[in-house]
RNA sequence: GCCGGAGUGGCGGAACUGGAAGACGCGCCGGAUUCAAAAUCCGGUGGGGCUUAAACCCCGUGAGGGUUCGACCCCCUCCUCCGGCACCA
């Protein structure tokens, strides 16, 4: 079998040891300056996975370099602990959620264990408990009070495989983000946040990110979806009526030939009254209305419409035109109604074509003259203004601007912006989550859980069957309650709260995670918080990460926080694929940390992960790759034996006499990886870190019998079990310990390099020749320009390229090469 | 369709952001050690050419063009892959 270095033992006694001492214990009222290091906390299914593995690897590395850089570190890890799938594990195994879960946060907190991570377990958090979602419920009441948490009846998202309904960025393709199923649409009465109240700041606040991945920034740009145009008024012809339509090519005003309104819009069946199409129209909207949404979203699918009979009064012009009823309008995105304006947008012509509707161009692009019949698609191009007015001959972007000036000035219209981002549905038909702390009354209507009565705690047991309504609601002892106003029997909501609510906040629980009085303390998060670095999967880019921003922001308007952000800087880690794709239990394509653990150690597997790809790239697992890590760590080892080995026989080798050039060159060696490792962490280049360290083993190697004092050797093998500690703690601290050093080696300072053993008295410099490397010379550091230039012009292989022709230019890079061109 | 990101040996990936492409590791080949194997150690390893050998030469970073003394790196066009958004008015 494998042969090599005892890493079980020193696994498990290196893990007792920083337990007993409670090594990473945060310590209080510290001179030091803060860091506090974040990774996004699991979900306990019981067992960790290569992604949880990858992601706790590179947060470790960086928790343990920041102590050793002597900064008072907090780094805390708890459990994402309500979800579904505690529910239907209970199910399934005739179990309770509360006992599987607490069954599965133990099991996964041993593994992380296990990973010699370097957690402050007494900070743990875990948000199933009364103590954590007391608080959930806390924030839902401060955001009922404030209007922000509200109930509305209307289409929201529902997945029928987890019984509940979504919000709209758990809805992904039109379907769950969860299971993957379609989603479909059901008029239900739910519970609201109002995000929206916060859109503007949630856009702006998002410049004050530089240290997040532009990528993440761009998601929640898009998602916020802000535009700017134009509302815009329309009369209509036979009654009192406006109608609002919603343009950001308020240049185009002239050339809308109808309007559009969405099946579901308010005023769509008032304006068919008396009609002689009403029941026909009416047919339309029934028959529209239940085509799923996701059907009807699709781009492919043609579009159906129907003329209203009304009409009304474009105000720019005062003509006639024509009302059209339209799936291809959304109630959902700015005002469900729209100016249509066949040529220059493209959907509008597509319907305009096969509704035999008018067109009229009124944007000529600069060097060809479009004609209506002519066209085949619309012009959704620049140009200048036709057919305007007074605006013609414009250029269309000036138009649009002097335009909506106008419509202001005469009231026709007003420059609005629309947004993307809808309010945020968190109410959940499922059991294991946050009751929403709210009283039905009948004389008092919906009545909020007074502060004191929290928390509003789950009972020890329901009825869930995973299909048909919230279990809660079939606990008569939970339902049943008197009105917290006028004591009369009331009943409880029976909905749970999503769990991103939980999540939204837990990093400010981590900072007083037993405090009594409030969600967190407001000295200590004042002291942690903002959150310097954040790990975490690319998938919360916008969910997770947009929810927290909104909480962070409400928290400072109830004047909790002083801070508009929760995280300085983010780092959203790769995925790690198997065969090149995600490691999944349904692909069948997993590898089980634990075996790796068990095959060649904790160490080995940290090691490997970080190696194998830089942290934001996506990682390929190979299992020749752990191989091959743990080969490393047993050369790591055994520099202890070659130092013994030296100390035994003293080997004399004839390069003894270059003992002096070898040292210098350990030596130098020592000090650049020192810098390159130093630099590479900091900015989450582990695997050329690694890769250096690797560089400077083999020199140990190549060195170790030609040089006369064990000094130099033994000052590099230290030196490179310091610069590994972060990355392999457990085997660093047992050779600390076996080179006589005072464990824990986490009390060291990290290493500073220095310069004057880098410098070099000598450098190699390239001579090319019109580009092209023909020889090069080592010269002195400090050599001038001119003394390069005659020394590469004098030498002899150069001398037979330029022979015969005649330099013309001679490029001096200082330092680096020398080009001829001749 | 729009907006990002990426394309480098057999493989994972390096290359101070314009200065010797392929560091480090895996794999493979050869050798040492061994009764043999495992483990370990040493050497080789982009393609082609030339040579007894070394030296050396040519080609090479998705394709094609450009800028530059010099391009994996900057610019233009195209191809492929990945991600986000998309009937958003």
């Amino acid at each position: 079998m494998r042969e090599g270095y005892p890493f079980s033992d020193i696994e498990k006694k290196w893990q007792r040891f920083w337990a007993e001492k409670e090594f990473f214990k945060v310590q209080p009222h510290s001179p030091k300056p803060k860091f506090y290091l974040l990774e996004m906390f699991p979900y306990p299914s019981g067992k960790i996975h290569m992604g949880h593995v990858r992601n706790y690897t590179i947060g470790d590395v960086l928790a343990r370099y920041k102590v050793m850089k002597k900064f008072n570190v907090l780094h805390p890890m708890g459990f994402d602990a309500f979800g579904q799938p505690a529910e239907n594990a209970a199910i399934k195994n005739n179990t309770d959620p509360r006992t599987w879960t607490i069954k599965c946060i133990d099991d996964m907190r041993q593994e992380l264990k296990r990973m010699g991570f370097s957690y402050d377990w007494s900070r743990e958090v875990s948000t199933c408990l009364p103590d954590y979602y007391k608080w959930n419920q806390w924030i839902f009441l401060k955001m009922f009070e404030k209007g922000l948490a509200y109930k509305k009846k209307t289409n929201v998202n529902w997945c029928p495989d987890c019984q509940t309904t979504l919000a709209n960025e758990e809805v992904i393709d039109g379907k769950c983000w969860r299971c993957k199923n379609e989603v479909v649409q059901k008029n239900l009465e739910q519970w609201f946040l109002k995000i929206t109240d916060y859109k503007e700041r949630l856009l702006e606040d998002l410049a004050q990110l530089e240290e997040w991945p532009e990528r993440v920034i761009t998601m929640q740009k898009n998602w916020l979806g802000r535009s700017e145009g134009v509302e815009i008024y329309f009369k209509l012809k036979d009654s009192r009526e406006i109608i609002t339509v919603f343009t950001t090519r308020a240049d185009t005003i002239f050339g809308s030939t109808y309007i559009v309104l969405a099946p579901e819009h308010p005023q769509a069946k008032k304006i068919i009254q008396d009609k002689p199409q009403e029941k026909e129209v009416l047919k339309f909207i029934d028959r529209v209305s239940e085509k799923a949404r996701n059907i009807r979203d699709s781009a492919e699918v043609k579009k159906e419409g129907i003329f209203s009979g009304s009409f009304a009064i474009n105000p720019v012009n005062n003509e006639e035109i024509p009302i059209w009823i339209a799936d291809y309008v959304l109630m959902e995105y700015g005002t469900g109604a729209i100016m249509a304006v066949p040529a220059h947008d493209q959907r509008d012509f597509s319907f305009a074509k096969e509704n035999n509707l008018p067109i009229r161009v009124v944007i000529q692009p600069l060097n060809s003259s479009l004609q209506p019949d002519d066209l085949t698609e619309a012009y959704e191009g620049d140009g200048r203004q036709v057919n305007s007015a007074r605006f013609d001959k414009l250029p269309n972007q000036e138009a649009k601007i002097k335009i909506a000036q106008w419509m202001e000035k005469i009231n026709i219209g007003k420059r609005q912006c629309c947004w993307r981002l809808r309010d945020w549905l968190i109410s959940r038909q499922r059991f294991w989550g946050t009751p929403i702390p709210i009283v039905y009354c009948d004389g008092c209507g919906i009545v909020p859980v007074p502060e004191d009565d929290l928390p509003v705690e789950l009972p020890a047991k329901a009825p869930f069957t995973g299909k048909g309504g919230s279990p809660l609601g079939k606990v008569e002892s939970f339902v049943q309650t008197t009105c917290p106003r006028c004591q009369a029997q009331a009943r409880r909501e029976t909905d749970t709260m999503t769990t991103f609510f939980d999540s939204s906040w837990y990093f400010l629980r981590y900072c007083s995670p037993d405090f009594k009085d409030s969600p967190f303390n407001k000295k200590e998060s004042a002291y942690w918080m903002m959150v310097d670095q954040y790990i975490g999967g690319i998938e919360h880019a916008v969910l997770h990460l947009l929810y927290s921003r909104f909480f962070t922001k409400f928290l400072k308007d109830l004047g909790l926080v002083s801070f508009d952000e929760p995280f300085q800087r983010l780092l959203t880690q790769g995925m790690v694929l198997k065969d090149g794709e995600v490691m999944s239990k349904s692909k069948g394509n997993t590898v089980d940390p634990d075996g790796i653990i068990n095959e060649f150690g904790a160490d080995t597997l940290r090691l490997y992960m970080l190696f194998a790809a830089p942290p934001e790239d996506q990682m390929e697992w190979s299992e020749q790759g752990s191989v091959g890590a743990h080969r490393f760590l047993n050369r790591v080892w055994r520099m202890l034996d070659a130092l013994y080995q030296w100390v035994e026989c003293k080997s004399v080798s004839k390069e003894k006499d270059r003992d002096r050039e070898n040292r210098e060159l350990l030596k130098r060696k020592t000090h650049e990886t020192i810098k390159k490792v130093t630099e590479d962490i900091e900015s989450f280049k582990f695997n050329t870190a690694i890769s250096s360290i690797m560089e400077l083993v083999n020199e140990f190697y190549r060195l170790a019998d030609k040089i006369r004092n064990i000094g130099p050797l033994q000052e590099t093998v230290k030196t490179v079990v310091i610069l590994l500690c972060p990355f392999i703690p457990h085997l660093a601290e047992e050779m600390w310990k076996r080179m006589k050093n005072e464990p824990s080696i986490f009390n060291q300072p990290w290493p500073d390099y220095d310069d004057g053993a880098i410098k070099e008295e000598e450098i190699l410099v390239v001579i090319q020749v019109n580009g092209k490397v023909r020889s090069h010379i080592t010269v002195p550091v400090d050599i001038n320009e001119e003394d390069l230039k005659t020394q590469a012009l004098a030498n002899d292989r150069i001398r037979q390229w330029i022979e015969g022709k005649e330099a013309k230019k001679v490029i001096v890079v200082p330092g680096k090469l020398v080009n001829i061109v001749t």
